[in-house]
DNA sequence: ACACGAACGTTAGTGAGTCTAACGAACCAA
DNA sequence: TTGGTTCGTTAGACTCACTAACGTTCGTGT
């Protein structure tokens, strides 16, 4: 093994006090490990956390061109198009054009593609409940509220 | 402009409400918005998260070694090469080999990389304020308690 | 005394994630 | 009908976290 082997984690008093007060830092190594965590538990079936998102959005909203999907998940145009090649592959997801607007497709989730989100889900529920395992149901609460508060006040421009 | 001018946030009606329950979601965008606004905050100075680190370890720990830095920051001992070179570039360390021991080099601290840490360190502060902007102080606590709670339980192979 | 394994700094490179630029096609408004 | 915009797509940049391999040096066991 390595010295390396755990990693991204606060080493106690090994560890500069200055960084420790550091919110961006807890934050980007908790985030890190969450990260980590969920996409190991999906690697087993062959699946991205994207495809998570994507078929979210799909199952939620209904069939969407790619761009209001793009909108709706924060994934880039750009890189929705691999993720949703990828799900076409998988019968997740059919991809056909839009007669109304030749420019667009229309992505349509399939019976396949809800089962496969069913799939995902349950799995990154127990990822999360993993994750959270040390907070009782009020901190959790409390946890998502705060960081939503953070988060919203970040994306306000703030 | 461009419809993705505003990224990485929580859409509120247009985003799907299973996204919104995933904890490493929220905490993915939170930590790359802080971290954006950390980034961008340290720009002007031509600084970087890792100089603050790694100068906060020299600084509370003395004259080490790169492998004790790594150690102690979690920065890569490969990457933490490119980190020491600017650093000494600006002469705010000094790189010398270690006399006891040929494969070592001892990272010492300058006077001008003390002013520089100071300065630094009082950028990010300012920036961890921002962040928190919408927080209590007693929130700021939870918040960081609870990170703190769920990162230890992580580290521990959680 | 010496061989062997481990630790040192360094270079290189991988893989995922985020993001920009530019394209041809199609649409829409003036 | 012309000009600006949106569509999906390709390509690429750039950061971050991480691995592999290297020659050198050190410590330990024998």
């Amino acid at each position: 093994m390595d010295t390396q082997a755990e990693l991204r984690f606060d080493r106690g008093d090994q560890t500069p006090e200055r960084l420790k007060r550091q919110l961006s830092r807890l934050l980007g190594m908790t985030s890190a490990q969450a990260s980590r965590v969920a996409a190991e538990a999906l690697a087993p079936f062959g699946a991205h956390k994207a495809h998570f998102v994507v078929l979210a959005a799909l199952e939620e909203f209904g069939p969407a061109s790619q761009a209001s999907i793009s909108d709706r998940t924060r994934i880039y145009r750009s890189d929705l198009v691999a993720v949703l090649n990828e799900l076409a592959e998988g019968g997740w997801i059919v991809r056909a054009p839009d007669p109304d607007d030749k420019r667009r497709n229309v992505i349509t989730i399939t019976d396949a593609g809800r089962e496969r989100l069913a799939q995902i889900e349950a799995v990154l529920d127990a990822v999360n409940d993993r994750i959270m395992a040390p907070l009782g149901a009020d901190e959790r609460e409390q946890l998502f509220s705060l960081l939503g508060r953070v988060n919203a006040h970040l994306a306000s421009g703030g």
